[in-house]
DNA sequence: GTTGATATTGAACGACTGTTCAATATATAT
DNA sequence: ATATATATTGAACAGTCGTTCAATATCAAC
């Protein structure tokens, strides 16, 4: 067995991921790509077959941080519905400081590709519904910890959730006043059940 | 002065529009365009100038369809609140139907073009605020009217309210299940302050 | 050091992009 | 009918796209 790699082929990803989000799949080219992870078509093609095979991976990449930053918070918290709410705060402050355009890359991905019915945009879905699962099972503990009513719909409240994340970070993107941002994240939060005091 | 136009303006910026909204900027070439308006490069680019023009007057077609069908709801209903709540209603009844990838196309095109700061971004951001200020609009008759709080922030609300549009569109897009939108439109519903009895 | 397997290179390919323009057709004015 | 101004046509341009591949460099094993 012959090893003769030199990049690190997941800072690679990690590279693409970044440009991939900020500039879309048919707003990179692979030139681009190429440039900013440092490789030569060659190499890049031998790792990863195509372009849209690397896009998949850049998606995969992008949803592991998501539910990795969602579990690290889960460890720091102890309330469920705390973890939401700081997970909302979180991705607020992350489309206020981040350079590009910090919507989330999946969705995205959806708008991008979704009306063409690429299997990228398929693939971005899943990884969405994925996410939202996260939400119904922190959901499901607080129902079940006695944060909420018993007869809440669990599923329909992590979509409801879910959809608020997602205007609210589309919304950071339109106007950037941190003011406003910070009420429409406070009337947002507010349909959350109120954890209780303690 | 001589007139040998054999097609009708506006009947093509209707029909592109319709093709740039479903696909993008990008994802949609000026061939494309051609075919779907059955006019040649020449004829295209003497009346239009260049891609960037003909999306531009597109982005503008779209937005005056979105002010029209506001004010064709005002016209039809007395309460300002009425007409918001019809209005969003009207947008995922829009969202369900509609065959192509029923995004707003003005969020479409900031989420597209946003990160690279491209001039058609810049100008469906002003569209997209002129929207909302329409929905400041009614929501201060609404305060006028005595139909709200006196101590509502008029412009804050309409901006959640926006942001509630734009969730629910979103979310419509990643799981058409018309049950479960409808819930989330009652609970986008419930944010806004209730029409009075009569 | 030589060998054999694997990785990297960069020039090149064909397809596609937005756009142009000389040739042609059309409509009005006289 | 002729002349003139304007509109339409479609072939063609230069640039970019995703992708390939023979040549070269690099590695581990003996």
């Amino acid at each position: 067995m012959v090893n003769c790699l030199k990049f690190d082929r997941e800072q690679v990803v990690a590279n693409a991921t970044t440009l991939f989000w900020a500039r879309g799949f048919k707003g990179c080219s692979m030139r681009d790509v190429q440039q900013v992870v440092n490789l030569r078509p060659g190499s890049l093609y031998a790792s990863f077959g195509n372009k849209e095979n690397l896009y998949r991976e850049a998606l995969l990449h992008y949803a592991a941080a998501g539910l990795a930053s969602l579990r690290a918070l889960e460890q720091q918290l102890d309330c469920p519905l705390a973890v939401l709410r700081q997970f909302m705060c979180q991705a607020l402050a992350n489309s206020l400081t981040g350079q590009p355009d910090k919507v989330c890359m999946l969705v995205k991905t959806v708008t991008e590709l979704g009306a063409e019915q690429h299997p990228l945009a398929s693939l971005a879905r899943e990884l969405l519904q994925q996410m939202a699962a996260q939400f119904t099972r922190l959901l499901a503990q607080a129902k079940q910890a006695g944060l909420m009513a018993a007869d809440t719909d669990a599923a329909a409240l992590a979509s409801f959730y879910q959809m608020q994340l997602i205007g609210l970070k589309s919304v950071a993107r339109l106007q950037p006043d941190p003011a406003m941002l910070d009420l429409l994240l406070q009337q947002a939060l507010a349909i959350l059940p109120a954890e209780k005091v303690h």
